[in-house]
DNA sequence: GCCAACGTTGGC
DNA sequence: GCCAACGTTGGC
C-alpha cells in the first residue's frame, strides 16, 4: 500500500481538526500535481503522514489514511467560495479530492528540522529545495525511517 | 515580512 | 509554442 504526505497549515486544518472531525474532505487543492495523485494513484486505506506546513514548527504531527474514492471537490462549484473555478464544471469537474480520516497524534511532531537532519532523508521529495507540492508520495523506506524519529 | 522557487496565465 | 509577468507556497 502507497504512502503519503499532505501538507496543511494548522491554522486553518491542524490534525486536531482531524482528531475532532475524525474525517474530513480535503479539500481545495489546486494544483494539478497534487489533485493528479489524488484522483489517480491514492486508494482506501493508503496512509498519510499530516504535516503542519506555514507555522512556528513544520512537522509531521501524526497519521491519517485515504477514506474515499476520489470525487469533485464541491468548493469549485460554490461562487462563494475562494476556491470557486469558473473553468469548472459538474459534468467536466477539474479538482478532485478524497476523504481523509484521523488515525494517530504523534505525542511529540516529527519537526522538519529533524527530518532535514537525518542523512537517511535527505533524497526526501519533501526536503527538496524548492518543492511546493502540498501531496507527495513518500518511499516504505522513508516512511520507517521517520517512524524510528517519533 | 522577505524571498527563492515554481506554476499559471496570456500576449504575441 | 515561447516567455515575461504575476501569483502562490512555504521556510526562515
Amino acid at each position: 500500500m502507497a504512502k503519503w504526505l499532505m501538507k496543511s497549515e494548522p491554522d486553518v486544518y491542524s490534525i486536531d481538526d482531524l482528531q475532532r472531525d475524525g474525517r474530513d474532505m480535503w479539500d481545495s487543492i489546486r494544483n494539478y500535481q497534487a489533485r493528479n495523485m489524488m484522483r489517480d494513484d491514492m486508494r482506501i486505506g493508503d496512509e498519510i503522514f499530516f504535516y503542519h506546513s506555514s507555522c512556528k514548527e513544520p512537522a509531521i504531527a501524526g497519521i491519517a489514511k485515504v477514506a474515499s474514492e476520489p470525487y469533485p471537490d464541491p468548493t469549485q462549484f460554490d461562487t462563494e467560495s475562494r476556491y470557486f473555478d469558473p473553468k469548472s464544471s459538474k459534468d467536466e469537474p477539474r479538482w478532485i479530492l478524497v476523504d481523509v480520516e484521523f488515525v494517530r497524534k504523534f505525542d511529540k511532531p516529527i519537526t522538519l528540522a529533524e527530518i532535514k537532519a537525518h542523512p537517511g532523508l535527505d533524497d526526501m521529495i519533501l526536503t527538496r529545495r524548492g518543492n511546493r507540492l502540498s501531496i507527495m508520495p513518500v518511499s516504505q523506506e522513508h516512511w520507517d525511517l521517520i517512524l524510528t524519529l517519533e
